[in-house]
DNA sequence: TTGGTATATCGGGAAAAGCCGATATATCTT
DNA sequence: AAGATATATCGGCTTTTCCCGATATACCAA
């Protein structure tokens, strides 16, 4: 758990932005309702959501699971990326105690 | 309270460790004992022991302040810096709950 | 195999952050 | 007023971040 690294990723606002839509992924991507959100949201739609090139989003996400707040995972031709509560549990406590 | 400048004032080693030494100033700052810590410690002595010039240590320090991680009081000369722990304990809230 | 779709990676230009030395400002002392 | 001390600000160089377009890679379907 890379504080600095941590940080650094929630230090823009698209990627907060994405964290949010993630926290609920049926509210802000009901396109991908059918086939459901138990790995998370793939990379197209956080793309077409952010108004940012893909090239873009997908480093977004790749910093986001470098410090752990997302995992990723692969599903044929998608990679589906999904919020890692634990990381975010664990920065809280962080917060209050350590730093 | 700007999420984005909390999480880049804390996206730095320097800045993560100074914070750090204000948690406990009479264990890190120990020269400055008869004085009292009551409004913090001042500015040449984190400089001191940051190892990094004045003027990066000042701009360090007013960074943290921008974000409402420390309060800066000037008494003569010197200009004395604190955690505030109110920021601490709502940025933790923020986290487990908003982000 | 060929082509289509999804994602990742690479190269790069612009803006911001990391630091520095020099200098300005504020305050105290004499 | 003049000098000393503490801090803030300014100009600049270097590294990193922000984004992009182009291209590579992976997978699927026919």
């Amino acid at each position: 758990m890379d504080q600095v690294e941590i940080f650094k990723a929630l230090s823009n606002k698209t990627r907060l932005q994405i964290l949010n839509w993630l926290k609920e992924p049926e509210l802000h991507f009901p396109e991908q309702k059918e086939n459901g959100f138990e790995h998370g949201v793939c990379v197209g739609r956080i793309h077409q959501k952010a108004g940012l090139t893909q090239s873009t989003v997908s480093e977004y996400l790749t910093s986001l699971q470098r410090a752990g707040l997302v995992t990723a995972t692969r599903a044929g031709q998608w990679t589906y990326y999904k919020r890692n509560e634990e990381t975010f549990a664990a920065l809280s406590r962080l917060i209050q105690s350590e730093i």
